[in-house]
DNA sequence: TCTGGGGTCCTAGGACCC
DNA sequence: TCTGGGGTCCTAGGACCC
């Protein structure tokens, strides 16, 4: 082999394709008229920002910021202000995936907004130019505006990514394969700003002189593994361009999973309480199911608010180990109530409870007991049957008589925009007992 | 009054065994 | 009963991500 295609060969390329203020944009799609506007997303029960549009950051509105703090903002229209919308933002990053999938056969889906494209065939074209085609096409198929940071290693593609954001010059497309290059941008990325560093380990960065990415570099691997582990040793030498971390096209099934929110008002009554956990109960089981698997140990726990420090607080978990891992409905709902019935204590306001699995096997691979009196058969083709229907009308369209008719624990979303991408239901709910 | 939710990985230390 | 080393497994906690 001619040494040029050996060092072809070796030689790695990622893009990180970001979607710029995602839940945002995602709102202003369907409702053009809010272009140019200060628009921002709130966390579940309309709590605190978690998505800003970039006439919101230049009011000045931090992420996650309690909305209390802007409510006067929101109510005479100089913010916009929306509840979230998870089934609409997960549509439109299916959109946006699908899109980029048809530039590079190899893409990882990082987060809801993010994905790294291998870009390793693509180091003979021009790259600045099919970025461009990338974003562009984007813009158009689904009116998401993204940006793209391109480099020879994973972190170095986030580096690029944030400075394609911030760089008047770049206007969201930056690709870094020279290494003046890299290594200016490295200096010009502030350590707090390194995928991987966070607020711990820019502290401990800064005690030792390090400010920037390039500073970082220059520390050796013996004191990088000392105080951050194998993690930050990889982390160092990526940033250097040596490429550690691969593109995970397939997620690996998850090993926890868990479903947790505040309720919607303060909850005393234990029935109320148990409603809402047998709907997290039931929320786990999907999940579990979405993935092929089943669980064999949960816990679930319970608290009031630990802000109001005037109220008297409590807080509680169970665990239980399950005789065979399932991934029912009316199994997970039934040992989250007996796990739940142990931990309340009347008295006390409550603000929150959860459900959390472990011990999670692929179907194929459960225990079978030879005491189980539990006809596994039948559940499973009831859950299929029920998971056929939620597919079809949507999610609450079935569901366990536990989890209640009319929810006084329901988040509060009282600005949420209208699903525009998926079917709305207009067919009555039906319980299973 | 109001302050999100859901994950991953790694390490240290204790218990236990040979 | 004490001495010593080495291995495994489990758990709690800390760090990070979006």
């Amino acid at each position: 082999m001619d040494p040029a295609q050996a060092g072809d060969a070796m030689t790695t390329l990622f893009a990180l394709c970001d979607c710029n203020n995602f839940y945002a944009s995602c709102e202003r799609v369907f409702q053009p008229q809010l272009n140019g506007k200060p628009v921002v997303v709130l966390s579940n029960n309309d709590g605190c920002v978690v998505a800003r549009s970039n006439e919101a950051k230049a009011l000045g509105i931090q992420m996650g910021a309690p909305f209390f703090e802007i409510r006067d903002l929101a109510e005479c229209g100089d913010v916009h202000a929306f509840s979230s919308n998870y089934v609409l933002y997960g549509d439109m990053s299916s959109r946006v995936m699908a899109t980029l999938s048809l530039f590079t056969p190899n893409i990882e889906v990082y987060s809801i907004d993010e994905s790294f494209l291998d870009l390793g065939n693509f180091y003979k074209k021009d790259l600045n130019e099919y970025c461009w085609e990338i974003k562009r096409t984007v813009q158009q198929w689904t009116g998401i505006p993204i940006s793209l940071g391109v480099a020879p290693t994973k972190a170095l593609a986030k580096v690029a990514n944030k400075l394609a954001k911030k760089s008047q010059k770049a206007k969201g497309v930056l690709v870094l394969t020279d290494p003046h290059h890299l290594a200016e941008a490295l200096k010009a990325t502030q350590i707090e700003d390194v995928w991987g560093v966070g607020r711990q380990y820019a502290k401990l960065l800064r005690r030792h002189g390090v400010s920037t990415a390039y500073d970082f570099t220059q520390k050796n691997d013996a004191w990088v593994k000392k105080h951050m582990a194998v993690v930050g040793l990889r982390l160092v030498k990526e940033l250097r361009g040596e490429s550690c971390l691969e593109l995970e096209e397939l997620a690996p099934p998850k090993k926890g999973i868990c479903t947790s929110r505040g309720f919607g008002e303060r909850l005393t009554e234990y029935s109320q309480i148990e409603e809402a956990t047998a709907s997290y109960a039931a929320t786990c089981a999907r999940k579990l199911r979405k993935q092929g698997s089943c669980a064999r140990v949960m816990t679930v726990f319970l608290q009031t608010n630990f802000f109001s420090e005037r109220e008297p607080q409590y807080s509680n978990s169970r665990t239980i180990t399950l005789p065979v891992a399932t991934n029912s409905d009316l199994e997970l709902i039934h040992y989250a109530s007996l796990a739940l019935k142990s931990i309340f204590r009347p008295g006390y306001r409550y603000k929150k409870s959860g459900v959390f699995l472990t011990e999670i096997v692929p179907n194929y691979q459960i225990q079978y007991d030879l005491l189980d009196k539990v006809d596994r058969e039948k559940h499973n083709s009831l859950m299929e049957t029920v998971d056929r229907l939620a597919a079809r009308y949507g999610r609450d369209i079935v569901k366990v008589a536990a989890q209640g008719l009319d929810p006084l624990w329901q988040m509060k979303c009282e600005r949420r925009s209208p699903c525009f991408t998926t079917r709305l239901s207009e067919i009555p709910i039906v319980y299973i007992e």
